[in-house]
Formats: structure tokens, C-alpha cells, sequence
RNA sequence: GCCCAGAUAGCUCAGUCGGUAGAGCAGAGGACUGAAAAUCCUCGUGUCGGCAGUUCGAUUCUGUCUCUGGGCA
């Protein structure tokens, strides 16, 4: 048993709200640990948003090796599984190499569905998907919801009636696996144990932490956010999935002449902000995780990992 | 200096024909298994500008003062 616990691959995991710090509390452990950093962000994947989604910059790449970062074309489709596929080998292939890897991002699920693993349930079908809100349309609010009710009731006592994301969702999965999906998630609950794992969730004071997050929105116009949704609309369309991230979707808005450069910039501030606050809810409920305040508790981090590195 | 309109939650404002008040936004808390930077839920006590008067009772009516707009000199 003592042997297989120590097969088991260290992973190191940096969490915490946008602007908490994460990634240069990374690139500083860079500097004193072998480690390779996993992105676990949901837009980071995405080329050509750059600026928008914080990206760590080329020089920032090059000094630590960074991975999940530009996978893909923003008129692509991305999901919490096909980060799962691509990051677990990371893992592997990053521990063989001698060295850590170090799960770097803000995207709770992808996080969680990383480390725990995946319920066996079927891919998303973007076709189904429109169906299903069509029929909602049609048939009158709440249709799919006491469709629900009839299909999968537990998953529906589980569910807002409002929750269109989620209602679609669990139709999808009985229609395409024929089983519910309350079912299939109750024998799961992220509960595999793949890696050992050391948690740090940072976070600053809430009026320091927005007054961070206001900040970096300011510069982040600076930087050019407005050519870079420019560039994206010229290439792609305004139609995109991608561009309805957050930061993307205010540009856009001010670019269809709905909302004024000011507006676009303090929507930004405030969403980033309502962004943050979902963040620490998800964080809050995460086990065993290590809360660290990003101003001055960085030998705390540094204690942890050198105790955790030579278990 | 005079006239008019305001002053109510952090902000913008509604309201009480006299029985101490409520929306939006901000803010806070929460949910979350292939859309997750998405999606969804819950939460509203504040000297109703100060002082005095009328009244059983004033944030509401009256007077006065202060402040803020606008107009006239």
C-alpha cells in the first residue's frame, strides 16, 4: 500500500479568483522547483485571446514550460472532458520527466474533473442542444423542465425550472445514454485518487482583490482588448462561442453600438468582479485545499511544497 | 439677495391622502460532472438633511436653518 502511495504522481495545484496572483506565484516557484505548469483555464485554451484571458506572456512561457495554453481556434468546440483527455497524460509524461507538474487556473470544474475524474456520460451534441431550446420555445417556459421532472425526477428536484443550461444538459444525457443522469453521477463524485495532490487556494482582501480586478480590466484596454475582439470578428464573427467570455462579450456589445466605452469598461470591472465571488464559492467547497494570503504568506507556500516534495 | 425644485439604503430614485418605508444597481451568501469567464438561486432598518411647531402619533403637514441644482437680479 506504502509503495503504491508513492507511485502515485505528485501534482501541485495553484487556484484561486481572477487576480488573486496565481500565475506569478507559478513563475516564482518556477525558480526553485522543476515544475511545468497546467493551465486549468476554460479560455486560455483558445488562440488569439490574449489579452482578454490574461495569458502569461511568451518570456513567461519560456521561463517555465507551460501547457493547455492556445489548443485550439476560437470557432472551436471545447469541454470540461476534452480538458480532462489532454491534461491527465500531461500528468504522467511531466512526472516521468522528474519533473512537477503544477495545475495553474481559476476553472473550478476542470480542476476538480482533473484530479477526480469524469462520470461516464455522453459528449455534448450542439444539434440536440438546439432542438431542445427550440422546443422550449415553442412549447411554452418550462416545458423542458416538467419533461424533466417525468424523465429523471431526481435530477430535477436538483435543478432551478429556470436553469435552462442545466435542464438541456440532463435531457441530453437520458436521450443519448438512455439512463438518467442523476444515475450515472451518483456512483462517481470525483472520487478517483490518481495523484497526490497539495492544494493552494490564494486570495487577498475583498476590497484589495477588486480593487486588483479594476485595475487589470483598465489595462487590459490599455493593452489593446478592443482590437484584439476586432481582429476575432474580422477572422471569425460576432457569432462565436468563444467571444461570449467575459471581457469579449462588453467589447462586443460596445462594438455593436449597444453600450459606451465607459459602460463596456465598468461592465468588465463589475462582471469580473461577480466573476471573482463565483470563484471563491466554488473554491470554499473544495477539499483540503490550503488558503493563502497572496501578500505575504508566500514562505508558508514554500514550507508546504518542500515538505511535500521529500514525503 | 430673491424665486423655484430637490435632500429617503453605498449609488440612482419611488413612496407613505399622517400610523417609522421599497425598487433597480452596487454589495453579500449559495448551487454546479462534456456550455463552467457559462448558467442559475437567495438576501433590503435606513437618525426618510438639522431644529422647532401642530398632533395620541410626523419621514409625510407648517415654520425655520443648512446643503445641492436651476432661474432672476
Amino acid at each position: 500500500m506504502k509503495n503504491q502511495q508513492h507511485s502515485r504522481p505528485k501534482v501541485l495545484v495553484i487556484c484561486g479568483p481572477t487576480g488573486s496572483g496565481k500565475t506569478s506565484l507559478a513563475l516564482r516557484l518556477g525558480e526553485r522547483y522543476p515544475i511545468e505548469i497546467i493551465s486549468a483555464d476554460s479560455r486560455q485554451v483558445y488562440r488569439y485571446m490574449d489579452i482578454g484571458t490574461a495569458k502569461a506572456t511568451r518570456e513567461e512561457q519560456a521561463a517555465v514550460r507551460h501547457h493547455m495554453i492556445d489548443l485550439i481556434d476560437p470557432d472551436q468546440e471545447f469541454s470540461v472532458a476534452a480538458f480532462v483527455d489532454r491534461a491527465r497524460p500531461l500528468i504522467n509524461d511531466i512526472s516521468r520527466r522528474g519533473h512537477i507538474p503544477c495545475v495553474v487556473g481559476g476553472t473550478g470544474l476542470y480542476i476538480r474533473a482533473l484530479l477526480g475524474g469524469l462520470a461516464d456520460l455522453p459528449t455534448g451534441d450542439e444539434e440536440l442542444r438546439r432542438q431542445l431550446h427550440r422546443r422550449e420555445e415553442l412549447d411554452g417556459p418550462g416545458s423542458l423542465y416538467r419533461e424533466l421532472e417525468r424523465v429523471d425526477p431526481a435530477a430535477a428536484a436538483e435543478i432551478h425550472p429556470h436553469n435552462l443550461v442545466r435542464i438541456v444538459r440532463a435531457l441530453e444525457v437520458f436521450r443519448l445514454s438512455g439512463q438518467r443522469m442523476s444515475d450515472l453521477k451518483k456512483a462517481h463524485r470525483f472520487a478517483r485518487q490518481d495523484y497526490q495532490v497539495l492544494k493552494f487556494a490564494l486570495d487577498f482582501p475583498r476590497d484589495e482583490l477588486f480593487a486588483r480586478i479594476n485595475a487589470r480590466a483598465l489595462q487590459m484596454f490599455e493593452e489593446g482588448l478592443v482590437a484584439e475582439v476586432e481582429m476575432l470578428v474580422r477572422k471569425y464573427s460576432f457569432e462565436i462561442k468563444a467571444l461570449q467570455t467575459l471581457g469579449y462579450r462588453e467589447v462586443l456589445r460596445h462594438l455593436r453600438g449597444e453600450i459606451s466605452a465607459e459602460q463596456m469598461v465598468s461592465d468588465v470591472q463589475k462582471f469580473t468582479r461577480h466573476y471573482a465571488k463565483r470563484q471563491l464559492t466554488w473554491f470554499r467547497t473544495e477539499p483540503e485545499i490550503i488558503w493563502v494570503d497572496s501578500t505575504n504568506e508566500s514562505g508558508k507556500v514554500i514550507q508546504s511544497i518542500d515538505n511535500f516534495i521529500l514525503r
